[in-house]
DNA sequence: AAGCATATGTTGACGCTGTCAAGATATCAA
DNA sequence: TTGATATCTTGACAGCGTCAACATATGCTT
């Protein structure tokens, strides 16, 4: 019923916060309804104000699917960050902890994953820019990685790098989608599908290399 | 404006064909505008007859696309078998057949394999049985196939059948999804891709087993 | 301090959607 | 012939995204 302002609490016509307070309430509304319960019309109820207020801060319901897409690239891009960042591991096991740590935020963040790589955005080229300058770093950086991953011996050197990023993002993001489209995987599964991949895609061969 | 009826040309009360009719028509709107395209009420009026006419083919919008993707499953099972059913073929190149065949699928009828394998059904536990009954089979079979994979030396044995079950499909799952959301991969790449995952999946060693 | 542009909020309205209820018409079995 | 049943119709409703018009608050310029 009271929604929190900022600054006092009589109730002003200007909301002060609205653009980040419906954020907020979009990142719930979708983790607990899913993008079919995620409406417009919802959404400014649940944060008192009028149906049409949140047009002044959002071009369209796209563009806030966009925004809140952008926030989990962000957040993903930080998991990720900290694993690789991470010493004293070996390359696969770094590896292992990467493949592992996709797939649990896909499954921890199963509607947000669904808007970050889902069609209803891409499909139909409605991404904003923004999004994509917080989307295409995490491509790239995949790319990146896969090359060093050769370089090291823990991947097979003769075949092309875009290719196997291709691939192996591929089982990730397939992995992921079986997963939290509810078809064919269920969570206890996760550990050992992981652990399977990450098998077949690193060389058993040769592990004398330094760690990072 | 005039639509095919069955039998006479003089327009009768009763349709006489409106469940496939509707099926065919739905089709091909799903492949020209897409899921989202995709309403009952246009579909009714390009059929040629009222808004609530389809009800009484189909109990809501949610067993329509179930029989859509019904006969989906029907469809690529019988490619997967025109594949699996040729002769003189090594198991490696078969399997790369394969491969390839499941990703074309997938590019050929992208909305309709969103729909078969996308969570607007399954997220939600909406499949029909129908549904269920014809899309089952399809990932048993790919159990068996895997199974045989790992027996004919193929694929790794030491790996447990329904895990690298899983991760292969899911990487063809993947890939096809990366295609078809327009995300990070387009057609020219599909070839490639496929061979790369197929090198990665198959042991390089031993292939003197007879063939099938 | 006054005035005005701009940002931010509101209600009203439109066409689209899925679907239910009630009534019309055709078909089929007894 | 009759009555049940299948099929198709119009009317209605709530929910949706979004535009237009209007109201109010904020902030800059003079």
């Amino acid at each position: 019923m009271s929604q929190l302002k900022p600054k006092q609490n009589k109730p002003s016509y200007h909301h002060g916060d609205l653009r980040s307070t419906l954020l907020n309430a979009a990142n719930l509304l979708l983790k607990e309804t899913g993008i079919e319960g995620l409406s417009l019309r919802k959404l400014a109820d649940k944060v008192g104000v009028s149906r049409t207020a949140p047009y002044h801060h959002f071009k369209d319901k796209n563009q806030l699917l966009c925004a809140i897409a952008e926030q989990g690239f962000v957040q993903w891009q930080q998991d990720a960050a900290n694993i690789f960042n991470q010493t004293g591991l070996s390359p696969k096991d770094k590896y292992r902890q990467f493949f592992h740590g996709y797939i649990s935020y896909a499954a921890d963040n199963p509607e947000l994953y669904d808007l970050m790589f889902g069609r209803t955005i891409w499909k139909q080229n409605s991404a904003t820019n923004e999004l994509r300058n917080a989307a295409y770093p995490s491509f790239n950086h995949q790319v990146e990685m896969t090359k060093k991953w050769q370089s090291q011996g823990l991947m097979p050197k003769d075949e092309n790098t875009l290719r196997l990023s291709q691939v192996t993002w591929g089982t990730m993001h397939g992995i992921a989608r079986l997963l939290i489209d509810g078809i064919y995987a269920d969570r206890s599964h996760i550990d050992e599908m992981c652990d399977c991949a990450v098998n077949l895609f690193t060389q058993q061969i040769i592990q004398n290399q330094e760690p990072n």
